[in-house]
DNA sequence: ATTATCTATAGATCTATAGATAATGC
DNA sequence: ATTATCTATAGATCTATAGATAATGC
């Protein structure tokens, strides 16, 4: 393939088509969350991105299109972020766990890459990409090691997705309430749901978390 | 106030209003369904609803006003359905388990309200009306009677309509699978969850299930 | 007579493209 | 010379309203 061969360092054009595509993006991600929908015209796109508007159709043909790229940009780097930051953990319940208590969190210290991944048409947890082949590794390997149970792992990753956007959206309409209690809370409930005895998953929902740095500078 | 003053039998002209508001949000509700989102105008809306374009604006002023409307008209509708199917039934815990298992079989049954159910802005069990405050006051119950526990009832009600949602999101996307097994399994995971034990959770998750009625004509 | 509904349309968008300008690569 | 970006605009929407028509109530 080309892009195999050319291990060339991306020349400057290169690097500003990619910051034009990000800027893009970016700007789409921040109107998303702050509506929940792409209720905006291309121009406000372009205008909030500060590019000129038929600069648009060189990388997107539609507005649903560019949501796609903006959902999927969120779910990697949200995946890229915790897979750097748990990837000592040996444990895969505790990995697990993290995971979403770093996650619920998010709607505290990034809002917006939060709406995102909430509202992300429910893809969360149920995408090919992204966290999602993670979180079903995670439960697999935490069921061979005896730490979970479970009779059907689609249904325990569609339920595990179900309760962390839930609690996230409860923290949304709660502003003055605690994130961390919130999540931690749900975090705990889900672990009740694989059979994990109370006082080992009250352990695994209170210990230390790495130190939150962005994801990534994009949002 | 007037409307508790005036106890006659609705004249033909309400009737007509009505129906005419009842084809608006009928409309509404099938066009949400089946994309997800109003991204439609309001042309097409009335032109689905069979009335004149102007007649629109004789009801409502905007289309978020009658996405509104519709979402709301879904949740009262599912939620009497629920009450009037559910009537007789003691136990507020297996009141809980079928009111869902009830709700996740929507999904084939009725795929139109389920979508408008599953979709409604997160509102399915946040809502202050609807089937909210039953579910609420059912797990209320249940903690009174000794049969669930649980630290904080929001969050557990958060996560019951999160992991309800998501599985039928699971069974939308997966058309051949059984809905009843995949409901089945979530209910007895969120019954789990709230520190039921297991052969009592089996038992309340396979009991028999009043005959399926439409909720209304509406949809 | 009153009220709801329909038809027609003005004005305001919004999309997609064509052609001009600016930046990059050799 | 090539490629990305910008500006300007034609054509196609879409919304909201005004005025005409049809249905109801007395």
């Amino acid at each position: 393939m080309i892009s195999a061969m050319s291990q060339q360092p991306p020349s400057r054009g290169q690097r500003r088509k990619l910051r034009t595509r990000m800027a893009l993006i970016g700007a789409a991600q921040e109107i998303f969350a702050e509506r929940g929908d792409l209720e905006v015209s291309i121009q406000q796109i372009t205008e909030a991105a500060d590019v000129g508007f038929g600069t648009f159709y060189n990388y997107f043909s539609s507005k649903a299109e560019l949501l796609d790229a903006a959902i999927g940009e969120a779910l990697e780097a949200h995946a890229a972020w915790l897979e750097n930051l748990l990837s000592d953990v040996d444990d895969p319940a505790e990995v697990f766990a993290s995971s979403m208590r770093l996650t619920g969190r998010l709607v505290r210290t990034r809002p917006r890459i939060a709406r995102v991944l909430m509202s992300g048409r429910g893809a969360l947890l149920a995408a090919p990409y992204g966290h999602a082949p993670h979180a079903r590794r995670d439960i697999e390997a935490a069921i061979a090691a005896g730490r979970f149970v479970t009779e059907d792992i689609e249904v325990a990753l569609a339920c595990t997705a179900g309760c962390l956007i839930a609690s996230m959206q409860l923290c949304t309409v709660a502003p003055e309430a605690s994130a961390e209690d919130i999540t931690d809370q749900t975090v705990l409930n889900v672990l009740r749901m694989f059979g994990m005895e109370d006082t080992e998953a009250r352990r695994i929902v209170t210990l230390p978390l790495p130190a939150d740095e962005p994801p990534s500078a994009a949002i």
